[in-house]
DNA sequence: CCTATAATTCGCCATATAACGAAATGTTAA
DNA sequence: TTAACATTTCGTTATATGGCGAATTATAGG
């Protein structure tokens, strides 16, 4: 029960439905969540350390940058099945369609400025 | 979004997360849940409105009483997989099995009393 | 009609949570 | 070595949430 709730409550919080959306498509570098949210760093850091710690994502580091990913196949079962949960219920969602824009757009640039080194 | 955030939401507290589980095989009366949980009955009627607010159950009135029941059918999609959901990962939860037991014999000690009238 | 019972609504309080900025940590690059 | 950057940790603050009791509504039964 008790792990169940921290898998709930993990997702009980736009911000943090909307950074494990944004990692359906491949890794993410914090900054870039930071950019997608526009949140200050540290309370972007607090949301990713509660998806990880509800093991929704995991995080590689390389260099500077670590990169959260969704831990799918890692996953215990009651997470797995949440993730397909959350990504089928909001597969139509506005925000969620918006977001997915942005990340490109994103990515993008990262790409740009990491050939300009 | 925002319905979406009022489900998770709404199971994003133990005691709502019993409480739905209890329904699981049949309806109960508010002041059987209040009996279950342990708890004041304004917060068991507020837990239950949190979860009928996010189409989690159903309400119907009988006399005096009102029985609950989960909403399945009638539910939104989303809904009807976050039960399914929650009913699969705490198959085997301790609790929840505690709560089955006590559910039995709260529901025996209604029925002695109604056959006293 | 009056009382008891079931449930809800309301107001209050304590705790939990999300947000920020400042400071700390670790890494690259000048 | 220093400076710049990415991220995290910590402390603080505002708001959200869960809990209770008192008051309210609605119904059953004496």
């Amino acid at each position: 029960m008790f792990d169940f709730l921290t898998v709930v409550k993990a997702l009980a919080d736009e911000n943090r439905i909307r950074a494990l959306l944004a990692l359906r498509d491949g890794e993410l570098c914090v900054c870039d969540i930071i950019e997608l949210l526009d949140l200050a760093p540290s309370t972007v850091s607090k949301h990713l350390s509660i998806l990880r710690q509800a093991r929704f994502i995991d995080g590689r580091k390389d260099g500077r940058w670590i990169y959260y990913r969704l831990a799918s196949d890692k996953a215990p079962f009651q997470v797995q099945e949440a993730i397909k949960w959350v990504c089928d219920s909001l597969s139509k969602d506005d925000t969620a369609k918006k977001d997915a824009r942005k990340i490109k757009q994103i990515v993008k640039n990262h790409a740009k400025k990491s050939c300009q080194t």
